[in-house]
DNA sequence: GTGAAAGCGCTAACAA
DNA sequence: TTGTTAGCGCTTTCAC
């Protein structure tokens, strides 16, 4: 078995108080015996078990992090994120990957409950206004236990950071609209609708303002379909062959973009001469791409700083009302949207 | 505070043994009493603790894992096949991020085994052939933990999963000279040095094969010059419009491949007619480019797979020996590379 | 089949 | 300043 303090205690001839005192750097050990303590711990490659402490202490130092997707790269960046901020307060964290199911994200919170983490910070995996239930979040809010929610589930009712949908498609939508694009598209997928919804409103809201008309949109893109290939590239194609094309295309990830590239291109339109495209995501490839691509980006860091300084608080003060905070997306015009050359 | 198998045993009128052989479906509990406490524990909403378990049972059934860089995409994919892996045998798994720092390493590996980590997955931050230490390393080794090395440190001396560097340079390599090419090129970063110096050797040994020459190179690519302005691009500009320039590179990463297409561009070659481009990598991105890149599969799943694989091995049978396993990178030829149409 | 009791390694109150 | 002791919540012998 692994040295324990007892052992420490036993070979430099004192008590086990002592030796924890030493080694959690209390006050009231006579500096000879401090000296003696550690370096008997030393000698004896101690190494002291957090999971006995955590029992002892009714703290685990533990943030456990539930991610809808892990495969989507941006929570990899927010993961980095939150480990560098724990670390300066000595929290580890804790991951679990729901792949986008409901029921993972159900079992993830009974793990982290398991493992007593002491906040949760939490990407739902369904962003359900009101279609899924979210008894497993008001189960933690009765609970007491400190979480904090990415994403807007039940407004209001739980702590939360979110990203402002709306404002971003209007931003998309106004930047095009100045540019003179006066028929617009809409490219998405159907993930999260909520966000979708959103984003579609804003972009929505800035044509009407300036007149202008989202002639097609196609929501429903799925994983792997991102080719357009198939049934969405047959859409496609026809949307942007018949009369009254669009001039402007609002795709709501970097990935879409990069597919329109190629499929645009091939079907022989310039960026942006012909065709203008924004997107959202600033993934790192998309200020090399050519034209480097007008997006928006999430600012995973600012999230990640602020889903850990609202849990922090919570953390410790258990009792406050809900506090929902809101994000903005920091757009980024490159080269890929341009003044409109064609059509009214 | 939360409530306890004390709690339910007073409840349901009985010991916590009973309580405790009832949680963990062992027999040897009358039916009615099982049924009894079952439903004591659901009305109270019983949650066990992992911590106090792991303590009885000197078992945490945690795996950490421990990445050099977590804002690698790759690592992230990797995390999430782990996950995935893990949570068939119930294990979960705690992530720390060295961020390329040595001595951050070694406080992850510290911090592992403080929790008790029935088991560790290392990306270490160097593959350092000969120069920096690995005593962290052969102190874990030397305390028995379980531990799989995803990386070539003396190699042989623990558990390790390697890719095949030296392979992946020479199909690069002879893929490329079958197509012709004479002159070559390799851009790559300077990170894990051992592994730039692998895939140079190969590259250099399908190179000599063919009679073919490696022209120019440049493997000290920081983060943040990917961009290739600055000395590289200058440097990169001399060498393509010199005489004698090469007709087909070798990029150690899909990004950089990226650049190279932008950059090379606007210096008025074509891809694949002028200069050829295969990479290493295969981003998502990389398949929708124009034109698609040739590049290579890290092949994370199976890197994951056969780590896990292993450790769970590791952790079941303490004494083996040390496992080294090779794996291939998946070659994945697409249209960055093509027939040499320049030069002898 | 059942329960009392002894830990697991640590912290913290209390007494000395 | 020190050391003794009673837990933290759970598992697991061992006697009944």
């Amino acid at each position: 078995m692994a040295v324990t303090i007892r052992d420490i205690a036993r070979l430099s001839g004192t008590s086990i108080a002592a030796v924890s005192r030493v080694l959690n750097g209390q006050a009231g050990v006579r500096p000879l015996k401090r000296e003696s303590i550690l370096r008997v711990a030393r000698d004896l490659g101690y190494i002291p078990n957090r999971g006995a402490r955590n029992l002892a202490m009714q703290r685990t130092h533990i943030i456990g992090v539930i991610a809808s997707d892990l495969s989507n790269p941006n929570y990899i960046d927010f993961i980095q994120h939150v480990e560098n901020l724990g670390r300066k307060r000595d929290y580890q964290i804790l991951i679990a990957a729901s792949n986008m199911k409901h029921e993972r994200e159900v079992a993830n919170v009974a793990t982290m409950l398991e493992h007593r983490a002491d906040g949760l910070l939490i990407f739902p995996v369904g962003e359900f206004g009101l279609a899924l239930n979210a008894d497993h979040f008001m189960a933690l809010w009765l609970n007491r236990t400190p979480f904090v929610i990415h994403g807007a589930v039940q407004r209001g009712a739980f702590d939360a950071v979110c990203m402002d949908e709306e404002e971003l498609g209007y931003v998309i939508g106004k930047h095009l609209t100045d540019f003179g694009h006066k028929r617009l598209a809409v490219a998405g997928s159907p993930f999260n609708s909520e966000t979708a919804r959103q984003r579609y409103a804003g972009f929505q809201r800035a044509a009407t303002e300036a007149g202008a008309r989202i002639v097609c949109d196609d929501l429903a893109f799925e994983a792997g379909e991102h080719d357009l290939t198939g049934v969405h590239g047959d859409f496609w194609r026809a949307r942007f062959q018949e009369p009254g094309r669009p001039t402007a295309l609002f795709t709501f990830s970097d990935t879409y973009a990069l597919c329109f590239y190629n499929f645009l291109r091939n079907l022989g339109f310039a960026i942006p001469d012909d065709i203008s495209i924004a997107s959202v995501g600033n993934e790192p490839f998309s200020a090399f791409l050519s034209p480097p691509l007008t997006t928006a980006d999430p600012r995973i860091g600012e999230r990640a700083r602020l889903g850990m300084k609202m849990l922090l608080e919570r953390i410790e003060t258990p009792g406050a009302p809900p506090v929902v905070q809101d994000l903005q997306y920091e757009f980024i015009p490159r080269e890929s949207t341009g003044p409109c050359q064609h059509g009214s």
